[in-house]
Parts: structure tokens; sequence; C-alpha cells
DNA sequence: CTTGAGCGA
């Protein structure tokens, strides 16, 4: 009794990695071959063309006259502005730089994009509208409307 | 380090 089990359990443990082995791996390369990602991995351009250009990965030390110089080699830079929280007054890392002209901030973008500032890798793309006014539709606030 | 806030001219 004790061989017959013995001689099994061998036969199958010796037997088990490569017999699945070999055919999990058949099977996958029949079922997904060396195929394009089959996610629909969509590319959509940054955001529609704007004079407002959105700057991240800015380092917590650069400053808004840094971006300014920097992106005015590509034009004339009408405002740049590096965010920071105004309550604690720490940089959030990323800024805003406007052209005058759509051509100056594709320009600016293709110039200044994947490229280093301050020891940062920065990323130039364009910019959008800030946050929207919420509608804030609330008893009291409502002087008689619906 | 990846979407900002200000109001005095």
């Amino acid at each position: 009794m004790a061989m017959m089990r013995a001689a099994a359990t061998a036969t199958v443990t010796a037997g088990t990695p490569r017999g699945l082995r070999g055919l999990l791996f058949s099977t996958l390369s029949s079922s997904f071959p060396f195929n394009p990602p089959p996610t629909n991995q969509e590319k959509p351009p940054p955001a529609e063309p704007s004079t407002n250009l959105f700057v991240s990965g800015l380092n917590k030390r650069t400053t808004s006259e840094g971006l300014r110089d920097a992106f005015a080699k590509f034009g004339e830079v009408a405002h740049a502005r590096v965010v920071t929280d105004r309550a604690s007054g720490y940089s959030k890392g990323f800024g805003f730089v406007r052209y005058n002209t759509l051509e100056e901030a594709a320009a600016g973008i293709k110039g200044m994009d994947g490229q280093f500032l301050e020891g940062w890798v920065i990323f130039a793309e364009y910019a959008r509208p800030r946050l929207p006014p919420p509608p804030l539709e609330s008893n009291g606030s409502m002087y008689g409307r619906q």
C-alpha cells in the first residue's frame, strides 16, 4: 500500500512542473503572441492649443522669474507664475506660463518640454482653464429664484 | 514633485 502511494506521488511530483509549464507556455504563446498591447491605449494630445502653458516638474526653489526667463527664449512671456500654497507658502512644484500668441506657446513647449531646469526635468504642455466656479445653490443664497 | 486664485487700477 505504501509503495503505491509513494510511487504515485513521486511520479506526479516529477512530471507536474514540466507538463504544466509546457502546457501553459504553449497556450499562452498561442493566445498571446508578441502582439501589440491589447489595451486600447489611446494617446490624445496633451490639450487643446492655448496661450497658457502648464509647466510641471519644477524644483521647489524655482521661481516665476526662472520660468519666465527660461521660456522667454522662445517668445515673449506675457505672464509667468509658479504655483505655491498660500496657506503654507510652499511651492507645489509646477507653474504656468502665458504667451501672447499660440505660436510662441508651441515653441515654448517644444523648446522646454523634456529639458532640465534647476536640476529637474520639466514638462511643458498647454494648460487648461482654472477650476470652474461651482453653481453653489443653497438655502439663503437664493432670493426667490426657482 | 503634473492644472494656479484674489480685490485694486
